[in-house]
DNA sequence: TCGGGCGGTGTTATAACATAACGCTCCGTT
DNA sequence: AACGGAGCGTTATGTTATAACACCGCCCGA
């Protein structure tokens, strides 16, 4: 037979060469590997434009893949991919969305609109120092902070003062 | 028959009365009903020192009151607690916490202790308006901030360095 | 005081989100 | 080739939250 018999035939959801290659040096700098089903789900994260929730990811792949997944097996994924800072967690929605800039380590805020449900990230030393100086006045040693905005984002105010 | 036939015999957590006044007064303020199981399901919340999970919490009211409740009677006083300012829900663990000053409106951040589960809430007008502030400043227009910081707090600093 | 309406409550069922326990496979190292 | 550990799959189950529908009881107006 001509063709060798590859292992790993996942299809994957297209992701640009820079994403991808961000995101391989970012796993084999901190000495994870970034197999391909992890890969996978990384990649149909970040094709979204919204937050996802575990389920949904877990149609999307199964969908591309044309198999069924066990939900374990994309919250190990998710799991993965948050602690090497690749995605986040949204809280206030169980949702969780690619990073949008991996490369630094960061706090960030979240805008989330809840007219057209998109995330915006926002760095913001500012507002994190601000808290983690009030936290470290009342004797508290923060580990994680969750800075998460509900709200209105700039288009859809824009769009709802046009059609009215 | 001497007794009077009362309708409402709810077990209710012992709550200090002016605790109960204050939160009677809220509501009626609202134009809202502090019914008896609502009133229940905060005196219970208000008696624990820690944040309670929904189904924690219905569990001890129905310890309490010595008959089964449905989920969603719990859920709706909890919503309906929120909404009249009674009650937070943390959205990081999906906890509720009776507020600690319920009377004056307010947006607070919330400090969560990993080592003891304790919950502080800390009014920070500063932090906030920061917050609002550069959200605005990207067009976002907020409605609602979620802020949590898990960490650990003064207690367990202090124990965990005094055991080692 | 009667009656109508609406908010609150109860019941059953089910959806959505998440993890436990266990064993196999793959891959790099010895 | 043997070993060991990380990754993965499978089954089962736990936890959090909501839908749909009917009844009850309080308030208010006639």
């Amino acid at each position: 037979m001509a063709a060798k018999k590859r292992k790993e035939e996942l299809k994957i959801a297209p992701l640009p060469a820079k994403v991808r290659a961000r995101a391989e040096a970012l796993c084999s700098d901190a000495g994870e590997r970034l197999t391909q089903p992890r890969l996978g789900a990384y990649a149909e994260l970040a094709t979204q434009d919204a937050p996802t929730s575990a389920y949904e990811l877990l149609a999307l792949l199964e969908k591309r893949q044309g198999k069924k997944i066990a939900p374990l097996t994309v919250y190990r994924h998710l799991d993965f991919l948050t602690r090497v800072g690749l995605i986040h967690r949204l809280e206030s929605n169980q949702s969780y969305l690619a990073c949008s800039h991996p490369d630094e380590p960061h706090e960030a805020c979240y805008l989330l609109c809840s007219s057209c449900g998109s995330a915006d990230e926002l760095e913001s030393e500012g507002v994190v120092s601000l808290l983690l100086e009030t936290a470290k006045s009342h004797g508290f040693e923060a580990d994680r902070n969750i800075v998460e905005l509900e709200g209105t984002c700039r288009q859809c105010i824009k769009k709802r003062s046009a059609q009215r």
